[in-house]
DNA sequence: GGGAAGATGTTCT
DNA sequence: GAACATCTTCCCT
């Protein structure tokens, strides 16, 4: 495949929290190493937010881990949860605020033999980016990418996804607190989701 | 310096 | 569906 994914302007990261959660889906999230590129399609993201949101990292004030949050958008926040993985967002908001989205699903696109020998297992390809921990492990991105500005190699976010799809909204996934808010979005129908919520509502429609 | 919780994944029942 | 592995970060003493 003829892949040139070109990187998304610093001004797509200037929309609020949650119009950049639903716009990153069905953007390509591509990864460069030595081995060669990969990438995948973002297929399900969720909103972290300053104000009313206790389940956002930034909900305490500014710390070493969280310190990404409050920098400039368009950035790579990741951390290492349960001793075992990492989860990548992208840093929204203008400077000074803490909000980021988490990307918590890709649609395998490129390098897909690469993203199998990381994750180490025969998988089929539904199975190797459907959770923030699994992806990236596909994409080898860890705290070494930290604040990495997202336009440029070897991580970036680029255009070249599907061209219509329909969004739904749910709830967020593994948190204890503010459950309730539907700030979740995914690619309504689409298989790399990695859980499809009972009721598929589209968002701001109240239906 | 210590303790508890955590934006998960895998395996087992 | 439930248990658990695993360890960093943060808050408290």
């Amino acid at each position: 495949m003829n892949l040139r994914p070109q990187p998304l302007p610093f001004s797509f990261y200037l929309q609020d929290t949650v119009s950049l959660a639903r716009a990153l889906l069905g953007q390509l999230l591509c990864r460069r190493t030595a081995e060669g590129l990969a990438a995948g399609i973002i297929v399900e993201t969720e909103a972290y937010l300053s104000k009313d949101d206790p389940a956002c990292h930034a909900a305490r004030g500014m710390t070493r881990r969280n310190a990404p949050m409050f920098g400039p958008p368009g950035r790579a926040y990741v951390y290492f949860i349960y001793g075992n993985h990492y989860c990548f967002n992208v840093t929204s908001g203008p400077e000074g605020v803490g909000e980021a989205v988490l990307v918590r699903a890709l649609q395998p696109l490129e390098g897909v033999e690469l993203m199998r020998r990381r994750r180490g297992i025969a998988l089929n390809l539904v199975n190797l980016a459907n959770g923030p921990g699994k992806l990236c492990r596909a994409l080898n991105i860890d705290t070494s990418l930290n604040g990495h500005d997202l336009r440029e190699e070897p991580l970036w976010i680029a255009t070249g996804g599907p061209a219509h799809f329909d969004v739904v909204s749910a709830p967020r996934i593994g948190i204890s607190q503010a459950k309730e808010k539907l700030l979740r979005f995914y690619i309504k129908g689409n298989n790399y989701v990695s859980r499809r919520a009972s009721i598929e509502r589209n968002p701001g429609t109240g239906d």
